[in-house]
DNA sequence: CTGTATCCTTTTAGATACTG
DNA sequence: CAGTATCTAAAAGGATACAG
């Protein structure tokens, strides 16, 4: 038997990054999270957008995710059965953070560029 | 023998996320960029900061940070040898990331007071 | 299509002893 | 103090088969 369902899982102590990180680690979450931003989607579209993550893994991510309130999973009656997944308004609270990394990633490209171009600036040698 | 002294690990690939993760992820690098923003630190003190990590550990981060241009080791020759690490302008340009990281717990906090408060309200049961 | 169950591999981290 | 080396344990994740 598992272990889904558990109300909540203990709370982190009292600090902001604790806080943070007891939701939101590991390799999978965040990018859960990060395709969730632009949109509902289904199971299988998760399972493409993550390309290498396994059926297991996705499903217990999700399931951590929804007991954290951060996603909501919702069952269309369908033929295939379809389930979509999307950010709950708790979920979407974590906005600023992965807009701070979209920030934060293209810093790192212009700093990545100066650090190449002034090899030669460096050595004063030309 | 080990691989530290690797100029650097394979390039991401071209998504501001996977830029981002490609450096800061994993339990304990998040962990340790965040206590040296309050200033250097030196590896005693971060080993108390974060009260559970092992050496081996510790060190094996710090070398992977330096060796991705986060922070920078500098050896005070004294006795005892102390050394102090601290992050570089690169390391800094992660701050938005960590501020936003601060700002997304007060917001959690703030939903889950909401939460819990109305639970009765939700039943309308008084 | 959306899962679950089982088993196995990989990754990550902790414990301990020892060094300059 | 600040590590390194070795060994072991635990956590995370993947592959496969199968079910509603």
């Amino acid at each position: 038997m598992n272990d889904h369902g558990k109300p909540r899982p203990p709370p982190p102590e009292d600090c902001p990054l604790e806080r943070y990180l007891h939701v939101v680690s590991g390799a999978w979450v965040p990018r859960i999270v990060w395709f969730l931003r632009f949109g509902p989607r289904r199971y299988g579209d998760l399972r493409r957008d993550l390309k290498s993550i396994s059926g297991k893994v996705l499903t217990e991510k999700l399931r951590a995710l929804e007991s954290d309130g951060l996603v909501v999973r919702r069952v269309i009656d369908s033929s295939p059965p379809q389930v979509e997944y999307s950010l709950s308004p708790r979920g979407r609270a974590f906005d600023p953070v992965f807009d701070a990394m979209v920030k934060v990633s293209a810093e790192l490209e212009r700093l990545d560029a100066i650090e190449v171009s002034d090899g030669a600036t460096e050595t004063g040698r030309r």
